[in-house]
DNA sequence: AAGACGAAAGTGGTTGA
DNA sequence: TCAACAACTTTCGTCTT
């Protein structure tokens, strides 16, 4: 078992907070996340939404900075909530509820119409409640650093949306967050690059892989289809032809050539459309995945044999 | 006629002096 | 702070099916 961490790596403080549930550590001075040793994010999620007694997730004896926020926010439960702490967390709800009373009605107010528009933003795209709540920390970190300011909510809130998508690897792409929230993409992208930095939240780069569920499922692609792509983007990363390149193009160059090879052919259009890109860069991810992985022979052999 | 291909010029963001 | 730079886009003409 790893060592526990005693102190906070970015500010030294020792007011360290354990949750329990997202397996990580938050620093309660700087805000940092430290991970206990990277989770894996499905099975955390798939334990969160099935089964396992709601209410003592709700309101079991860590209190964390989501739930108390969100209790503050909605103005839900908070009641029914208070009945299950014992004496000395019921103290701890209090005492946080009233400094935080206390900061600013402005920032109470501001906090309920972001939650809000958090929760619409995240439906409009399906998101899974783990990351909804992700990001609804992430936003409440944000306001409390008073990064917010000198930008416009719905941005943040993007922004915000965006990080916890990656950072429990269902990316979704800026476009996406953009039709959704209504945002303009390179505003998204800034703050979003802005507020993991300030935060200091570490945001693994996303891997093309993660994408081809989804392009596949719009392109109805069939699951060898998937599983060839994937394949393929395993090689095209050992030899990094990944590397500096949008993780998009190559998902969907990916894709195209595992189609073609699948013979379940979509034009260059049909892919760049699902994915977000243009064909010219599918176009030049293609030509490179035939170049490096010699797939030429794959696609004629399925060429011959529709003959 | 539609799709695939590639050249050329433009855009927004990163990097390094 | 600015200029060079890489990745990606837009646009458009040509080739292929």
């Amino acid at each position: 078992m790893s060592e526990m961490v005693k102190k906070c790596p970015e500010c030294g403080g020792i007011n360290l907070f354990w949750n329990r549930e997202k397996g990580e550590i938050i620093c309660r001075d700087c805000g940092l996340v430290i991970e206990d040793k990277m989770v894996d994010f499905t099975q955390e999620w798939r334990e969160f939404d099935s089964s396992e007694s709601e209410s003592r997730r709700r309101t079991g004896a860590p209190m964390t900075f989501t739930q108390f926020d969100q209790g503050l926010g909605t103005e839900v439960g908070q009641k029914s909530d208070l009945f299950k702490l014992d004496g000395a967390d019921r103290n701890k709800f209090f005492r946080l509820r009233k400094w935080q009373y206390r900061i600013s009605t402005a920032i109470e107010r501001n906090l309920k119409l972001a939650l809000a528009e958090l929760k619409r933003v995240s439906s409009f795209l399906k998101l899974p409640k783990s990351v909804e709540e992700e990001a609804a920390r992430i936003y409440t970190l944000a306001v409390q650093r008073g990064l917010v300011r000198g930008r416009s909510m719905e941005s943040v809130v993007a922004g915000a949306l965006y990080a916890a998508c990656r950072r429990h690897e269902v990316p979704r792409t800026l476009d996406e967050l953009s039709e959704a929230s209504g945002i303009e993409k390179k505003e998204i992208g800034r703050t979003y690059r802005f507020v993991t930095r300030e935060l200091g939240l570490t945001i693994l780069p996303s891997n093309p892989a993660d994408y081809i569920a989804r392009f596949a499922s719009a392109l109805k692609l069939s699951a060898e289809t998937q599983s060839k792509a994937i394949e393929i983007l395993e090689k095209a990363q050992k030899i990094e032809l990944t590397s500096g390149r949008g993780p998009t193009g190559i998902a969907s160059a990916a894709l195209y050539v595992s189609a073609l090879i699948h013979g379940e052919k979509r034009t260059q259009r049909e892919v760049a459309d699902v994915a977000g890109v243009t064909e010219v860069t599918i176009r030049n991810r293609y030509k490179e995945l035939l170049e490096e992985l010699k797939l030429e022979k794959e696609i004629k052999k399925t060429k011959k044999k529709k003959r």
